[in-house]
DNA sequence: TAGTGACGGTTAATCGATTAAACAACGAGG
DNA sequence: CCTCGTTGTTTAATCGATTAACCGTCACTA
């Protein structure tokens, strides 16, 4: 019923030698028996058995894309433009979802990639460090970060190797100062932000990044009020709640789309009218914010750039030049739901 | 670097068989062996190959998921449902994209699953039958065709298999049949369809389904008036543009998200105002419908019970026992995009 | 005429895990 | 004391494709 090698070659009367050069286009094969051979193939419809393939050449032509959540669309998107790139490159691609899970994240990290079941990684972490992500990084895969930084402690062999992962995620900096500056203009003055995990370095470094911004601006430190969420729509509801309960902002910046759908979800709940009595800035942009009321302002990250930057920064490990990082900028795009503060 | 079977036997002090046998728990080894083995495995860090166990025991343990587009939501949040599921049964998932392109997709059914990459494949059709999917079904794979059916003509032995392939997409009947009778009961009279292509057999469907509800409800055949798109959201847009050119309608019933937000695009850049001016439907939901201006009725699909029954229905092809088909019901949600026509 | 290459193809080893069949060791039963 | 079972482990074949090394043939040259 499945149609092997050796049937081919039965078929084109050649050794089985011959039709693995023959289909491999090699040229010590003579153009009459490549032709009968490649004649043979299509007639019986043989298709090479991968894992046969994989066993012998240590290759599968595949890599491995493990986001935190598929679902949402920021990651989705990510994910196909990144599949359309790998299939342009002649690799498929094998998608997890860790659902912000570490013992899930772990256990694709080290049956999907230890299993050789492919060429390279592309990770959206979890947390920081792993157990699984430390014994891939001393095995030598080859594995980039995607999306989020990792913090590495301590010396020694394995952590050397890790902190030479290369990582790929966008640079909101100027998309930030561009929005901080929007606020200053209209009058704000103090701010919400729906923050990631403190315990994930994202969640550190986007603190970090949007402090810098708004205190650059002209906001004092103090009048910056954090609430942690963990990158879904649930958490962003609380997180805004907390903030109308506690910091009274005259706007909410959301650290991703599905917790800036949470928040906007909240504040309709409790009646706070955007943009008139809160300003909402999320980060992650789609084709639907526009239609939202009011259409919701975003940080927009370049998801081509990325796309494109993972998969030249995978290719790259298995050719020996590694790349180590890339940044590519995000853009602000400034919509209705940043206005004037009521007061 | 990589600890292959032999190495943990050499830890081990045994053979090759030993070790294989113990870490699948064969009775046949003693307790202490086993013991011993699955410490020296630890140990070593060993990750079975799995090219290597899938070419001697022809599976891998993992299913192809072949979506039309990964960008769309409701495709998103199915394919993590179904990875969530499928790694429930211990498969791992491969996520292809064919961006509704027929030889994209005829090329990833013949390298996935005739390759024997995977053990089935769930595959959300472009087109109707195609010489990929023909090949395969002549193959004898497992495959489940999701959201869409095909239509099979002729008869042979292809044929017939074709037809035996289990569908597993949601019924709208009921949820039409709601919506239908709110819109009639608004007075709405003359309804316009963005519908999928009429070459697809869901194009078919679709309108056949759109067309029993209304009339069912009291609407005239002729009073509905149909415009084609293609699934994305630039064919919704200008789909909406051409029944408001042509066809006067006072609702307008979107097949899917996608193409709804391009109507909705259109409906706002030529400033007509729903409801008011127009009501609006759209297959599929997502969890920010409720924050559009003004928050979009819609008919969402079971995707908990599509993703389950997907994958149940592969599984028991595997074990000979096939499941034919499953329809979940799909739910109308009402919100304020529907309102009593204008004039 | 013998020697040298080039050409076209084949033989056989190999990748790493699985598993049927063979085998060793030991105890019990006759 | 020999045979038969049982138990625990090993031997060796196998999955299907790739590829280094090898082997005829034939043409051309010295």
């Amino acid at each position: 019923m499945v149609v092997r090698l050796r049937d081919v070659a039965a078929a084109a009367g050649v050794s089985d030698a011959t039709v693995s050069l023959a289909l491999a286009g090699n040229p010590r094969i003579s153009t009459a028996t490549s032709a009968r051979v490649i004649a043979a193939a299509n007639q019986l419809g043989y298709r090479p058995n991968s894992a046969a393939r994989a066993l012998r050449t240590e290759s599968t032509k595949s890599l491995g894309l493990i986001v935190s959540d598929v679902a949402n669309p920021f990651f989705a998107e990510l994910a196909g433009t990144i599949e359309r790139q790998a299939a342009h490159e002649g690799y498929s691609l094998i998608l997890c979802n860790s659902d912000e899970d570490v013992a899930r994240q772990d256990d694709y990290l080290l049956n999907l990639l230890a299993g050789s079941q492919v060429d390279g990684v592309l990770l959206v972490p979890t947390a920081s460090t792993t157990p699984g992500l430390r014994a891939l990084a001393a095995s030598g895969a080859k594995i980039v970060l995607l999306d989020r930084p990792i913090t590495v402690s301590g010396t020694g062999a394995v952590a050397e190797s890790l902190r030479t992962v290369p990582i790929v995620s966008s640079d909101p900096r100027q998309a930030l100062a561009d929005a901080a500056e929007l606020l200053a203009r209209l009058g704000h003055r103090r701010v919400g932000v729906v923050a990631p995990p403190l315990a994930t370095p994202l969640g550190r470094d986007r603190r970090g990044q949007i402090r810098d911004a708004l205190v650059s601006a002209g906001f004092r430190s103090r009048d910056i009020v954090v609430e942690e969420g963990d990158f879904r729509q649930e958490s962003g509801y609380r997180a805004a709640e907390a903030l109308l309960a506690s910091g009274n902002p005259t706007v909410i910046i959301a650290a991703d789309g599905p917790m800036g759908v949470g928040a906007l979800k909240a504040l309709r709940a409790h009646g706070i009218r955007v943009p008139h009595d809160m300003s909402v800035i999320c980060f992650d942009d789609a084709p639907w914010f526009d239609l939202f009321d009011p259409p919701l302002s975003a940080i927009a990250q370049p998801i081509e750039e990325l796309a494109r930057a993972a998969i030249a920064a995978v290719l790259a490990q298995r050719e020996g030049n590694p790349v180590l990082a890339a940044h590519p900028p995000c853009t602000f795009i400034s919509r209705s739901s940043c206005g004037v503060p009521a007061g």
